[in-house]
DNA sequence: GTTAAC
DNA sequence: GTTAAC
DNA sequence: CTGCTT
DNA sequence: AAGCAG
């Protein structure tokens, strides 16, 4: 056994501040890759599309800056700068340097918003080597300057505007990052669809990395997640469009859903709580699943397009070629872990699952051609799959007893 | 536009201590359901299991108390008590009641550890209606109780003893909670887990909810992750056995391998880094994997086993039936997020592939026979998997001319 | 969790 | 309205 | 009943 | 692929 003299108060650190940010990155934003470089834009900008959702804000500006820094600028009510209370010290830098720090607690006028756990922009803050966080408020500029989440400037009004609004510009730090280059399409991607969510809200991109190929994008759309149904089938043939859409208000939880098919087989679902892309789905995910399963279940049953005794439809082959995105809005999201890949707020799934449950049964009925085409669409999938697992069957039940030889002139099946 | 003069720094509030574990449990443990509440076991099992990591540890007791909270008891070294220069606390109320406080940021005589962020005693702490602490250390009984994070009474000796560790005896709060009550099987395996995976430790677990039926296990295994996959196989055939058993230091990261495949076709890999579970896997799983692989193509080929012009065996090919149990113990895991599903440190997955893939040729150049079995075994995966996609083709093409039915006498392709 | 039966 | 089944 | 988990 | 949970 070792020695254990030397276990004592001295061998216990408390980390301080920000600290624990730099030291366990992992714990903040999941790793320190490419994904983790990105999730600092999506901490700041997420912060910025809470501001469009309260309805303070209408346009976002990111830029790629050719420092290699990133700035958001929005125009919302701007991160308030006179002291603050609890820290004595400007709420500015309170936000951007204290842990748990946050207008998402009840308090903040904020009824819904992806932010909740007031750690984001100080975890920017900490892992940046530099960030400029620059106020728009009552004519003034007020500007603080941080580095690695120690401020090494005090609040200071450094011109006047006109303009109301935050901006936060940040320069990762190599030191956390196996990289610190963002990639264009990725945040392209992200700002297209923030736009498709926020009706109204307008996202400009800019990059001015390379002077000599600057490239720049502004995202407006007022019809929303129809609209980026029928974007994420660009290069498809869908089955029927416009797209079922179901919008609903329950109990102050806003569902909406916009989902349609495809002719090819694979599944993209995207799926949305208070605006943040749940990438690992959640209790939204599975309400719509439990649904949608149910109800073209039932509506092939009762109009007769499948028999009785057929057996029913699997969640797969209802899902096969389906495209959907499903956004809902709740006043109390409850995300697993920081980096908030999934919603559990446990009453949300029979809340969707009621709403998308009579929506579709009523798109189903209303619309018989394109339940039509969707049942068609269903029943093969389920029939190859049965003849999928019957081949399978087969093989295994044959090769169990003879030898081996790999694909290739395995013919049994294929004519 | 709503109203936006309220937005001030009365806005923001800065949560303290322990609230914003109380606030937004999902970012600490996962979810308020019945994984999170086993989290909190969980939580103070790991630092039991670290001390006995260090080599400072024998034996763990978890017992379920008849009062619906459970203790867990270690003779490991003993949460200092004594004042803690950082907090002017003594230190066991620093390490239960501070957020990122902990010995295991390099100092603290961890040379590996499940525990790194400094937040698990205290996250338990902070969402139990009642916690007591003792350590057993110098002759003397160290006592203190919390409430839900908030000490109620001071570090007090409460008796003599012989015994040197740590207890501790905790309630989980039902105002967090959706179920308070802890499921025997759960726990029970964890326990045997934990076992498996560190030589010499003892794990006793204890169930005195029900007096009248009380129940108890006592593991203690020397023969390592060899023996889990044994029992993980325990209702299955197993293709071979002993399993096939890698274990090698390279520059002071252990790893350790142990699989066999069984006749049935579901694949149960479990991973653990520094005896976490990573449900979610991570570089270890994804180093293992493109080894296995590698090593099984190049072996089949190199063999005669199958052709070279047969193609290749996909990895869900040599998964099928594959039972494995993967432990790898590093200095410093990088997990992503807090609950530590996934395992990020990025240099492991080369090192495990060269581990795996050296160990893994050598073992079936060395054991044709069981070899053979392997590659019977995959291959045959392989062709069904080819029957099974051209089977679905087949029906896909056809269907999509002629009308719809359901599985039933979609005899097509079955015999 | 929803629906059907008692 | 509550309990059992899907 | 449908989905999620091991 | 089977059993538990919502
Ligand atoms: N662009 C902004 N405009 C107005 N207020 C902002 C802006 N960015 C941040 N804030 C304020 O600062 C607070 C702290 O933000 P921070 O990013 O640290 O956490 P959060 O958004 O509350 O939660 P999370 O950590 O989950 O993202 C916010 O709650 C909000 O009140
Ligand atoms: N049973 C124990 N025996 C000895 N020391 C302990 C024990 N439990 C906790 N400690 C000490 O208290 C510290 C804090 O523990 P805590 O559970 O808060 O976090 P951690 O284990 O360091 O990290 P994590 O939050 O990742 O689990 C540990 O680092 C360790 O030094």
């Amino acid at each position: 056994m070792a020695d254990n003299t030397s276990y004592s108060a001295q061998s216990i650190t408390v980390l301080e501040g920000l600290e624990p940010v730099r030291k366990r990155p992992g714990m903040y934003i999941g790793g320190t890759g490419v994904d983790g470089l990105h999730h600092l834009i999506w901490e700041i900008l997420d912060n910025s599309v809470d501001e469009a959702l309260a309805g303070f804000a209408t346009r976002i500006d990111i830029t790629f800056n050719e420092d290699g820094s990133v700035s958001v600028l929005d125009d919302g009510r701007g991160i308030p700068v006179e002291v603050h209370p609890q820290t004595k010290k400007s709420t500015l830098e309170t936000v951007l340097t204290v842990l748990h720090a946050g207008g998402k607690f009840g308090d903040g006028g904020y009824k819904v918003s992806g932010g909740l756990h007031g750690v984001g922009s100080s975890v920017v803050n900490a892992l940046s080597t530099k960030l400029i966080a620059e106020v728009y408020l009552d004519g003034k500029v007020h500007r603080q300057e941080y580095s690695r989440g120690v401020p090494t400037t005090e609040v200071v009004v450094t011109g006047e505007t006109k303009a109301r609004g935050t901006q936060i510009t940040f320069y990762p730090d190599a030191e956390i990052f196996t990289t610190t280059e963002f990639n264009w399409n990725t945040v392209l991607d992200r700002c297209r669809q923030q736009s498709y969510l926020t009706r109204g809200l307008t996202i400009h991109l800019e990059d001015k990395r390379k002077p000599e190929t600057p490239q720049s994008y502004t995202f407006y759309f007022e019809s929303g997640i129809e609209a980026y149904v029928r974007h994420i089938d660009a290069n498809k043939t869908e089955l029927f469009s416009p797209p079922v859409s179901i919008e609903k208000d329950v109990d102050g939880c806003i569902i909406a859903l916009a989902m349609t098919y495809t002719t090819d087989f694979s599944e993209h679902v995207y799926t949305f709580a208070n605006n943040i892309l749940t990438i690992d789905g959640g209790t939204h995910l599975t309400g719509f699943r439990a649904a949608h399963t149910r109800a073209i279940n039932d509506y092939a049953k009762k109009s007769g397009l499948i028999r009785e005794g057929d057996g029913s439809l699997t969640g797969d082959d209802v899902r096969e070629g389906l495209t959907a995105v499903i956004s809902v809005k709740l006043g109390n999201p409850q995300f697993e872990g920081q980096t908030k890949g999934k919603l559990g707020n446990p009453e949300i799934r029979s809340l969707i699952e009621g709403v998308v449950y009579e929506g579709l049964t009523e798109y189903l009925n209303e619309h018989p051609n394109e339940a039509k085409k969707i049942i068609e669409k269903v029943a093969l999938a389920a029939r190859a799959r049965a003849a999928a697992r019957a081949a399978r069957e087969t093989i295994i039940r044959k090769g169990a007893l003879e030898g081996m030889t790999l694909p290739g002139k395995l013919a049994d099946c294929t004519e």
